[in-house]
DNA sequence: GTAAGTAGTTACCTTCAGGTAAGTAAATCT
DNA sequence: AGATTTACTTACCTGAAGGTAACTACTTAC
């Protein structure tokens, strides 16, 4: 190993954080794994559960996060074509990262949003 | 209230993953964080830990980061003037996050980012 | 007087994320 | 034959995010 970082330190800390941030970053990733920790979910159940994002939109970001392994894509062969996306294991392993979001977006919005 | 989202929903998970996006996004705010999370620090020194950060960019973002009351900016009057940033207690509030955003982000680079 | 270190600012440019609108394809309903 | 539903794709455009480079202002050291 050349040069190897301790797991303490600064530095791997932000090698961490930058990794993680790869996959989770824009407007959809988030938005999108939450709709689908719910439930699995088709095409269009994500696309109106999120309200205001385009077909072309949720259809790149779901390639996305498909090509890094957390969602699958499934086709049913039904009578008007169905696919159905869901959360790989390692989707699933964000359950905590995700928890931890979403209480911190709340105490921020307390401490903040509601206040300007 | 007017049509109260309950704290089970899924659209409130949405709500709140928003508004933490909103404050975290981009490139820079999570290791600014990060580096802050670590001690005090002074602007030069934040740009050498971070590595590739323009002043510019630093800049900007730790005027973001203050406007949204997550760190402090104190200016000391030193021989060559200093200035320190330090993270206020809502910054501090990230701590939780932050753990599990690094710890997720060495999971999938382990499941991942090692073998592409 | 000039170099070096402090903490930025300013102007300019490029890239890409994201938005909009319309089109595609296959099957089923009416 | 035309409308509807499902799941997209394609082309085009705009604005914001971010990069680069140079400049400012003050002080100390050489």
């Amino acid at each position: 190993m050349a040069k190897a970082i301790k797991k303490e330190t600064c530095q791997y800390r932000l090698i961490a954080g930058k990794d993680a941030m790869e996959v989770l970053q824009g407007k959809w990733r988030i938005p999108i794994i939450i709709s689908l920790t719910d439930g699995d979910k088709r095409f269009g159940e994500i696309q109106r559960e999120i309200g205001n994002i385009s077909p072309k939109m949720l259809s790149q970001e779901l390639k996305a996060l498909e090509e890094n392994k957390i969602i699958t894509r499934t086709l049913y062969d039904s009578m008007p074509v169905t696919v159905e996306y869901s959360l790989t294991p390692l989707g699933r392993s964000t359950d905590k990262l995700l928890e931890e979001f979403l209480k911190w977006g709340t105490h921020f919005r307390n401490e903040i949003v509601g206040n300007r």
